[in-house]
This record gives C-alpha cells, sequence and structure tokens, in this order.
DNA sequence: CTGAATCTTTGAATCGTTTCATTGGTACGA
DNA sequence: TCGTACCAATGAAACGATTCAAAGATTCAG
C-alpha cells in the first residue's frame, strides 16, 4: 500500500516546478508542447490523481453543488437528479446528493455536511423550514435554489411546475373529448399539489357551459386509496356516472382502473375516460395505458443548476437577481381517454 | 457576503491558542471546562463551521464513502442506498452517492470523482469491467466492497443475495400448495439472477415425484413482457395449462396478472397460484396482492458499509481478510398464492 | 517549601494544491 | 548590437485545519 503521488513527486519525476505541473492541469495554454508531454508521462507513470481537498483548500471553494431531495425513490426526483447531474457535469462540476426521506433532522445533517464541504451552491426540495440556514448560506456566498417549490418571497431562485396549468390540461382534455360529467380525485387538498391540479380543473370546466366537476376526496395518493373510490363509482347507477376522471396523481388512477376492470361493469375509455398525473413507467404498462401529465423533470433539473450558475456569476457587489422559473406539464395521451 | 471564519478567527476571538480550538473540536477532554465553554461560545458568535477540505488535507483521508449503484430509481438500490447511509452515519462517515445508470463511462467518472475526494473506501455495483482500477485503488489503502455481485476472485469483500436460494424458496412455497405443474417466466437466462433463480426452482421440483417444471421465456423483465407471456397462456387448452406460476421478477408477475384478469378466464389463485420476485411496492397494490420473494436490502447495505470498516481497520500490514456474505432472502405470502 | 507528577495550553510545522511576482530565454525591429 | 516584447518556467507564499513537542500551570506528597 504506497501512499498516492504528489503534484510534487510528479514535478520531480518530471524535472520541472511544481507550479508547471499545476499549469499542466488548469492551464496547459500556457505549457509548451514538450514539457506537457514531459509532465503528462509522469503524471501517467506515477498515477497521478490531483487532491481536490488541497486544491479546494487554496481555492476557497469546491467544484461540487449540493443536491437534497424528498426522496430519491421518487422516479420525478431520480430523473431531476440525473438532469441536474448531467448539466453540472457539463460546467466541470459534480453534485452531492443527499435523500431526506421527508425528515428534516435528515435534511438538517445534509445542510450540515455540505456547508463542512464548502460547496458552490445547494439544490433543495425543502421539507422542513430551513430559510433561517439558506439565509446564512446566502450571506456567506453560498446561493441556494429551491426545487419544485416557489420561493415563498422573491429571496431565492426557484424552479418549479405549474400544477394549475396542469389540472386545466387533464380537465381541458377531457372536455375536448366531449365529456361533460367530470370527477377530480384526490387527496386532501392541504397538499398544494392537490389544490392546485383541481384549481387548474375547475377553471377548465368552468369555460364550458354545460359541464360540470365533481370532487372526489381521496385517503392518500395510493393505488389502494384509488381503488376505494373507484368502488365507490362502480356501486352507482348509471346516471349518476361521471364520464370522464381525473385523477391527482398516476397511482390514484391506477387504482381506479384496477376496480373498474375488476367488475367488467364499466369500460375505459368508452363509459369512462381516465387521465392521472405524473406519467409514471407504470402508465404505460397499466391493463388500459393511462393518459396522463408529464412533468418536464429533465427541464427542472437543468434550470435549477443553470440558475445556480447565474447567480454564481454575477459579481458579489451586484446583488443576484433570483428568478422563480415555471414550467408547463404536458399532456400524454394514451389509450384510456383514447376514440371521440 | 463576508467570508467563513476560521479557526484562527475563533482563537482570536475566544483568546486562545488554534489548537487549543481544535482541541475542543476533537479532543474536549484534554480542555478544561472553562476553556471550552469560551471556545464554544466564539464558535457560536461567529457561525464557524469547519473546513472539511482542511481538515482532510492535514488528516490525509476523507471521512466519506463512495457509492456506485445501477440506478437510484430501483427500489431495491434506494433501499440498499438508505441502510448503508444510515450505517456510516453510525460511524462517523458519510455517503457519497453516485448513480452510474447502468453506464459504464458514468460509472467510471463516479471511480475518477470519488479517488480525488479521497473516500476512505468504495461500495459499488459494478457495470463494467473495473477490476483494474479498483487493484489501483486497493493498493493505495482505498479498499473496495462489491455489492450484490459475488466477486469473481477472492480479491474483495462482498455482499449479495442467494438468488439460487430464493428460486428455490418460491418454488418450494408453489409446491407446498398442492401445485404440481409449475412454470417459470423469465428473461435471458444469460442473467445470472434469472439463471440461479430458475436452478433454485429447479431444485424444488427436482425434489417432488410427480412435479414438473416448464420454462417460458420472456423478452425482457418489464409489465409488458409479462403481459405477452400471460395472453399465450391464456390461450392455451385447459389440460395444458400450469397451475402455479413463477416469475423471476414482480413486473412480469403483474403482466401476467393482468392478462389472465382481462380474459376473466382464469382465477388467481384458484386456477393458477403466481409469484414474483423483488417484493416491490406495487406488489402488495395489484389487483390480486401479489406474493414474491423480499430481498433484505437494509441488511444489504448495512453490511457493505460493515465489512468496508473491518478492512479499514485491520492494519495496513496484515492482509485484510476479504469476506462473501451471502443473504437468504424471504417468502411473502399474499392472496395470488392463498388459500388451499 | 521543594520537586515530581499531572494537567492545560501553546504555536510552529505540515498536508498538497494554486497563485503570482520574478527570472531566464528567445525573437524581432531598429 | 541593443532594447523591447513576449513566452515559459520557477518556487515561495498561502489556504485552514491537525499534530505534537515543549512550555507553563497546578496539585500533591514528603
Amino acid at each position: 500500500m504506497s501512499r498516492s503521488a504528489s503534484i510534487k513527486d510528479v514535478a520531480t519525476h518530471a524535472q520541472v516546478a511544481v507550479g508547471t505541473v499545476s499549469n499542466v492541469l488548469n492551464y496547459p495554454d500556457r505549457v509548451s508542447q514538450r514539457t506537457k508531454d514531459r509532465v503528462l508521462q509522469a503524471i501517467d507513470e506515477l498515477g497521478f490523481v490531483r487532491n481536490d481537498a488541497a486544491r479546494q483548500l487554496r481555492a476557497g471553494h469546491s467544484r461540487t453543488i449540493g443536491l437534497i431531495v424528498l426522496d430519491v425513490g421518487n422516479p420525478f426526483f431520480t430523473s431531476v437528479v440525473r438532469a441536474a447531474e448531467d448539466a453540472a457535469a457539463l460546467q466541470g462540476s459534480a453534485v452531492l446528493l443527499g435523500d431526506s426521506g421527508h425528515d428534516a433532522a435528515r435534511e438538517s445533517n445534509y445542510i450540515d455536511l455540505f456547508q463542512e464541504q464548502r460547496v458552490q451552491g445547494l439544490l433543495i426540495s425543502p421539507v422542513g423550514d430551513v430559510t433561517d440556514r439558506l439565509d446564512i448560506l446566502r450571506e456567506r456566498g453560498v446561493p441556494t435554489v429551491l426545487v419544485d417549490r416557489l420561493a415563498d418571497e422573491e429571496q431565492y431562485s426557484s424552479v418549479s411546475v405549474d400544477d394549475d396549468a396542469g389540472g386545466y390540461l387533464a380537465a381541458r382534455h377531457l372536455l375536448d373529448l366531449g365529456r361533460r360529467r367530470l370527477a377530480f380525485v384526490g387527496g386532501p387538498t392541504t397538499i398544494r399539489q392537490v389544490a392546485d391540479r383541481l384549481q387548474g380543473a375547475q377553471r377548465a370546466v368552468a369555460e364550458v357551459p354545460d359541464a360540470s366537476l365533481e370532487v372526489l376526496d381521496s385517503e392518500g395518493q395510493t393505488v389502494l386509496a384509488g381503488r376505494s373510490v373507484g368502488d365507490q363509482l362502480v356501486r352507482r347507477s348509471a346516471d349518476q356516472l361521471p364520464d370522464g376522471v381525473f385523477c391527482a396523481n398516476d397511482l390514484l388512477a391506477l387504482g381506479v382502473m384496477q376496480s373498474l376492470a375488476m367488475m367488467h361493469k364499466l369500460r375505459i375509455p368508452e363509459d369512462i375516460a381516465l387521465i392521472g398525473y405524473d406519467d409514471i413507467d407504470f402508465a404505460v404498462s397499466a391493463v388500459v395505458p393511462l393518459s396522463s401529465i408529464r412533468q418536464p423533470t429533465e427541464a427542472l433539473g437543468r434550470t435549477a443548476i443553470e440558475l445556480l450558475a447565474e447567480e454564481l456569476d454575477s459579481p458579489d457587489s451586484a446583488q443576484p437577481r433570483h428568478r422563480a422559473v415555471i414550467f408547463t406539464p404536458e399532456l400524454v395521451v394514451r389509450q384510456s381517454t383514447a376514440g371521440a
């Protein structure tokens, strides 16, 4: 077990000064081809790998960006993470990923860790109230971009998706199919996402004179909750049934679909057109492929990095512009709302 | 934007030497209560946060462990990751997470990054052939533990799950229910996991005189692939049908289940008992809750960290013992194989 | 009161980079 | 031939922590 080679070892081996080795690494243009070759060969022969701690200590900042998400298991975040990593790589940064798991304590631990690591900046989908901590970070020159959460005040940049627009899109689609008796299935409206999606749907319905929207409360956002709503629907008499159902997320929609499929009384999409939200992988492989609203996760991740870069680039004196970028979701039509 | 306070600022503010501040941080017992109080107060007032780069430079190693998984979106890995993070936190380390996404280039980038960061050790589910790189790391005192992959040679520690045992467990369960005409549904047997699970199933069947096992090849491991296998089954005459089906993973099983449910000719579990593998979240909320084989993901993650710690603790001279820990999976019985 | 033993505190040296003022060379026009 | 640019290469200083030998303070037995 041999200690790693340092830049000094490389310098000795290549018979140049340490500063020259550093230049080869960081400003290749400043070094003549001959010298560069010698140095690169020495690096290769010694298997030299730059010690990032030393570089960072001298440079005063790292090349890493902290990213704290609510749940890496959630495909939405997985996709955001991957896009952020790719975007960061393009600008020469690496992403340190933390999963808070909706736990404020874990979240706080990650902020500690990232602060000790002197990350350049922080992307976060906050669980708890972290504004105090973010204020301190900003004061020290570490900017934050909120992800999937509109900044309360205008103090932070943020990227989010317009859930109201998504709700409108879904309801509008059902209306365009000629459906008029719509139902919205969604968990507690205290969840902002659910409330916004409902509001968007109501907006769409209000635009069509003879259309109505019924709200079916669900207990949570799971397949099982969806199934219990579906079971209620199946028991209704035909004249009481909606002809278009919009679920606040795909899991709910899959649950509703399972109920209807099991009972074999109501057909999708003929009797009831069904649309979900999120466009999870399972949507396409459901018994009846499910229409859904897709969120531009790649754009979210990429833009979050870009906003961060903007703040990092802006000179200290100039107060950085905080920008709130809001994306518009997209309708994905499949068989569950197909046909006239 | 004020620069962060350094240990020197703290020392000045508390009117002590820098060494004393360091001692307060690292060896509190060596410092008198009075001094400690003053220093802690200064730390608080200045909002001092230790610069990990400097500590690491001096200490020669970091307090982080690199973890590279094939796909953070896969619940299996998500769970492993979380367990590893928790276990690492207990011993005062943090985990740097990398997602290779089955891409050898990304994997290699993460190894580079982690090497620059001078991680203490590496946990990895390898995609490409990384043995050369791992050898170099080990030579430099950075041990590796393979995750979900048995080490080819005896050069590395590893944690994995016994897929043969899992296959045996599943088939045995169907046999115990009295089923005799079994079928195995699984993707290309070039995938080690699939081959092992099949082999385990064959072992179980061989133990029961009048039992048989038919192998149904699937194209991939998706819900859709499962559905196409299910469609084939539905078209068969009754005397050609299996009465127990074991799928190499839950997605396949869900696809098969959808086919049977749609056709409404065959009932689960009465006509066909169905069992999957992995116990994903969707298994419990399927139309008919799906029996499955659960892998001890938490134990995997925890043990991987423990094996790494073992190698780190063993003195350099003593050749570290490489241990291959193999876990046994667990049967989870639900409605899809319920009843006599 | 003295000397030894123990407990605290000190501060210079060190880790491996990057930075930058300085030096040494080379080329070119006058 | 000289002076002026320009280009490459040099190497000491600095970043912020930890370490450790040494100094200083305190305690206590005799």
